[in-house]
DNA sequence: TGCCAGGCCCTCTTTAGGGCCTT
């Protein structure tokens, strides 16, 4: 996939780790992305992968994937070699996206890639956005705005659902805004916004 | 043994502290 400035053409992906930090070694154990062409989910890509390590009780808890399921699984370099080639070029997005960043980059460190797109974040963009829901945590925002959800969370290819369907609508409250569709660089450059020139920031997007 | 991240964002701020988010 190459890349776009259309705010509705990009990847939304989402990891689950055996913890917060590559930094401290973690490693990811699964993800999972919805690719969009023209707001349109036309591809997804979900996997688990085996890290090498055992995953904690906290982590199998919390996500369901068991270290059972991790030793059947391929290891996190071939899985990020198929991720790779589904990306391509592509723009990113992901909740909290500094959380997937990190993670991200670690694994393809690994492999000697990068990310090739753009990378902007639907927890920033919500922030401003929804100032009025109870809080920003993916879950809440599924709930606050209605969006599609089975039920499932804290699995990579769910939330990449839930915040693909969240971005989208996210898009649309701009839209109602103004006569035109933003581009991704105006979704990043609007996650870069503080408070103060939002509203300023907003008109510029929509009426440019 | 004990502890463990990091970026964003608000405010009782900026010579700082703490809550929110992600697993």
């Amino acid at each position: 996939m190459t890349a776009t400035d259309d705010a509705r053409t990009c990847i939304i992906f989402d990891f689950e780790t055996t913890g917060l930090s590559p930094a401290q070694g973690d490693r990811s154990i699964e993800i999972g992305a919805v690719r969009i062409e023209g707001g349109v989910p036309v591809a997804r890509f979900q996997s688990l992968m085996d890290p090498g390590v055992p995953v904690s009780p906290f982590i199998e808890e919390y996500t369901g994937i068991s270290n059972a399921m991790l030793d059947e699984a391929e290891p996190c370099e071939v899985v990020m070699e198929r991720f790779a080639l589904f990306a391509g070029e592509a723009n990113l997005v992901a909740h909290n996206a500094s959380f997937d960043r990190r993670f991200l980059e670690a694994e393809y460190a690994r492999i000697d890639r990068q990310p090739g797109g753009s990378l902007a974040c639907s927890l920033l963009a919500a922030r401003r956005l929804c100032p009025t829901a109870p809080n920003h945590r993916l879950g809440t925002l599924v709930e606050h705005l209605d969006l599609p959800s089975d039920g499932t969370f804290h699995r990579a290819l769910a939330d990449a659902e839930m915040t693909s369907a969240l971005w989208l609508r996210l898009l649309d409250l701009l839209a109602e805004r103004g006569p035109r569709d933003v581009t991704f660089s105006d979704m990043v450059r609007l996650c870069q916004t503080n408070k103060a020139d939002l509203n300023k920031l907003v008109d510029q997007l929509c009426h440019a």
